[in-house]
DNA sequence: TATGGTACTAACAAAAATGTAAGTAATGAG
DNA sequence: CTCATTACTTACATTTTTGTTAGTACCATA
């Protein structure tokens, strides 16, 4: 209790509330799709199968899978019109909009970065 | 090729290539252990061991699988001291370092986030 | 009557990520 | 001689993620 070295213990301390909170947003924004569904509703809402559409490659179950969980999470809202056939368009929350740098920024250094990728193979 | 909706084929192309790049910054740092393994190395070099015991939970494999990819991938430059016992070094690179407002933004959305549920878990 | 569109769900399979446990080489301390 | 340390590697098991296929209810159109 006498002598402390700041540099250990609170560095540590820190890092352990940093690691939390990145881990925490890892988790609720990580994995394959969901940057990527996010990013498509930047502009507005869509629908369920207009997000499928542009997101090549989806999987309608991944797509509803992954729209659910962020649904829970408080990252999409979700509203059904009682019409046929059937209309159901996602939005962001305000939570999720917080997070447009964070996929503006990885989008800028992945254009930058396999732009280097692309020109060096091309010399190659 | 006489008249074109600039809204649909421009803003399709636009996020053709947004959702590529996206997904290459994804397919490099995504994970559950990349961002919280580089931003441990925010600060400056650290050996195996370090990295090891500053990340709870990680284990020795992961920790070298990720860095071994991450090594390939030019994110992290690894540094081998010839001495016993053995001695490597870790850090980032100028990419790599690229990323530190990504992490540092997805840490703080958290640490908000994070913060708010926690709230309203213990007022529930 | 058959087909297509919409927004899903369910059962199952495959692939990818992660974890566990043990082993390795070199050397210094006891 | 035994044990500990460091930075790994290997084999194997388990868990998680992702894909495949088929099906559902409703209505419109051909």
């Amino acid at each position: 209790m006498s002598k402390r070295k700041e540099t250990s213990s609170n560095s540590i301390n820190k890092e352990y509330i940093i690691e939390c909170d990145l881990t925490y947003a890892i988790s609720m924004v990580g994995g394959r799709w969901k940057l990527l569904i996010l990013c498509r509703l930047e502009d507005g809402a869509l629908r369920f199968s207009e997000l499928r559409r542009s997101i090549c490659n989806i999987t309608e179950r991944m797509l509803t899978l992954q729209l659910k969980e962020m649904e829970q999470d408080g990252l999409v809202r979700r509203t059904v019109y009682a019409e046929v056939p059937p209309r159901v368009e996602y939005e962001l929350t305000h939570t999720a909009k917080e997070l447009i740098p964070v996929w503006k920024q990885l989008s800028d250094w992945g254009a930058r970065h396999r732009g280097c990728q692309m020109t060096v193979v091309k010399a190659g």
